[in-house]
DNA sequence: CTGAAAGCGCTAACAT
DNA sequence: ATGTTAGCGCTTTCAG
């Protein structure tokens, strides 16, 4: 079960491993009865090519390093697919680190990942502030194309959401229903999906004072649930929430006070998370385009890998969708409290 | 940029490769002197170990393979987080692959992993049976460990939930509470955590007649949903759901019909995905220990990877716990049907 | 078109 | 305690 070199197989097919690995690799042109004779010596001897020394000799290791804040934040592991699937299409191995939303040890598992000589690193930043340094100093070393979200202008590559696109749709499909006293239910902190969904929520909302009609707390349901109490005596007509966990929670909380949901109130998310499509009633909310994300991201990769590598840094935003769900149907009668009847 | 190798840190420092190599690994003993100056030069210089080059040398990455049938599954990214993290605190880095429950897909990514060397295997197989042979053959080469899905007997290391006592407590719960027309929603093919369930199921029905009560499809909310129209006529007062998103489909659609749950028919579910907790109601179900789960399996590779390679495969099986929520509360009068008053 | 040979950066004998 | 040296398996000049 001794690892098969190409020096068994040159030996076996009575030629030298410059030869074998020309086959191999089809790197130089070689003779086709030679070629066939290795090839079927290589597959004889089950001969399976040693990436480290690949990697050692050349320059590239075929590796790719993902860097995720929250594996278990339910939208990436649809992301997370979308990425491996094209990678290992294009004969890549995906080296993944999950930092915990923590930017130390997101920089330590950068580190890493350089150090195990990734040919690319793909990052969706913990935090837009707090991520930048490691990503900067990561990105003068490799190609590094950001996801999902930023790390300041000019930093490297990068395709996300048009979060404020998505904002301005969910506006405009509330503003269509009649609804008129919406509050923007968001996360605070520096991630830059949390900071651009609420400046497109302050930009775009109905009126200036609407503007002012938003709290802030985290991506979570447990926030999402709070949020409810804070607003209550508002008495809203929508809430507008950063993601979809926010609004599950929004939507949860809303029902056990009695609140009729969409009559009295309706509830929007962001992501289109799997949960959004199973709450009763389903959630309303942005699908963000997980595989164009994907398929840009590899993309913007390919090309920095065989292209020049000085080029500036490019940023793509992708449309999003909206995704109208019960949460956001008719309203009846306004004005009539969230604990009237129909 | 250039990288800086041990030769520049020794050429900096004046002394050998060698000793920098000792010092930096801490194999053999160094002058303290010595080290300081050679950590010290290192550290000046910006050293990074190189992988790819350490890995060719000895034998070992410093990387162990992760194979999953499909990250999507909400089961799994808690799994991905437990174990990478574990993995990532001694040292080694993780590679990921997701073949979309295909064992041809499976069998590929096995074999690439192999390619480059990895350390080690963390497997849930896709399928009991046709994932075996790639199993069996990678568990030839490599200390491979099965996570949560088993793989026929004695083909390697495995650690998983104990599905027959799940049943078992989700069982007994049930007659405790008085249902008595239990039927179970489970799922077909051979994934063993699928046949294992359908097992205890039967085995522990209440009643000869009671193990007949089972419907079949796959692990799916579409499933569970269908499901219930299926098991509709037969006025049952409980579901037994073979995991947490066919749960989530059953409940939705008795809803749907105009059931009471549970004050009808009680639902439950398997695994304890974030989502059984946010539904209305909850989701009785069976918590699978993941982080116990991640443990086991790295303790079983470190007993592999640092001890002897022959020692004969081991089953380790942990106790799941019951979590009820609302979906099995106190029923009704029983006789009344699905659609009458309370 | 093919072979011989020089390393990629590192570790582990083997010397000193 | 430190230095010297021989490769790990592969790709890639450089000769032939």
């Amino acid at each position: 079960m001794a690892d098969v070199t190409l020096r068994d197989v040159a030996r076996a097919c009575g030629c030298s491993v410059a030869t074998v690995s020309r086959v191999l690799a089809g790197t130089r042109p070689v003779g086709a009865e030679t070629a066939r004779r290795v090839r079927e010596a290589a597959a004889a001897l089950g001969y399976r090519p040693n990436h480290a020394a690949r990697a050692l000799r050349g320059r590239a290791t075929g590796t790719v390093g993902l860097v995720l804040p929250q594996i278990t934040n339910p939208f990436y592991p649809a992301l997370v697919r979308a990425l491996t699937h094209a990678l290992h299409a294009g004969g890549r191995a995906v080296l993944l680190a999950d930092c915990d939303d923590d930017p130390a040890a997101e920089a330590r598992h950068i580190d890493d990942l350089l150090s195990r000589r990734v040919d690319a690193l793909l990052v969706v930043p913990a935090d837009e502030r707090r991520s930048r340094e490691a990503v900067a100093a990561a990105a003068a070393r490799v190609p590094l194309v950001l996801l999902d979200r930023g790390c300041g202008p000019g930093v490297a590559d990068s395709v996300a959401v048009d979060n404020a696109a998505g904002m301005a749709l969910v506006l405009d499909h509330l503003a269509a229903a009649g609804r008129r006293r919406v509050w923007f239910v968001g996360a605070g902190g520096t991630a830059s999906a949390a900071a651009e969904r609420r400046a497109a929520f302050a930009a775009g909302a109905l009126g200036a004072e609407a503007a002012g009609r938003a709290v802030l707390g985290d991506f979570s349901v447990a926030w999402g649930r709070a949020a409810v109490d804070r607003v209550w005596d508002e008495r809203p007509d929508a809430l507008v929430c950063a993601n979809d966990l926010i609004a599950i929670g929004a939507l949860q909380r809303l029902q056990e006070r009695g609140a009729d949901v969409p009559g009295d109130v309706a509830v929007t998310g962001f992501d289109d998370i799997p949960m959004a499509a199973l709450s009763a009633p389903g959630v309303t909310t942005v699908r963000q385009p997980v595989a164009e994300l994907a398929a840009e991201a590899t993309r913007l990769l390919a090309r920095r890998l065989d292209g020049d590598a000085a080029r500036p840094s490019r940023t793509i935003r992708l449309a999003p969708e909206l995704v109208v769900r019960g949460s956001s149907g008719p309203c009846r009668a306004r004005h009539t409290g969230a604990d009237a009847a129909p």
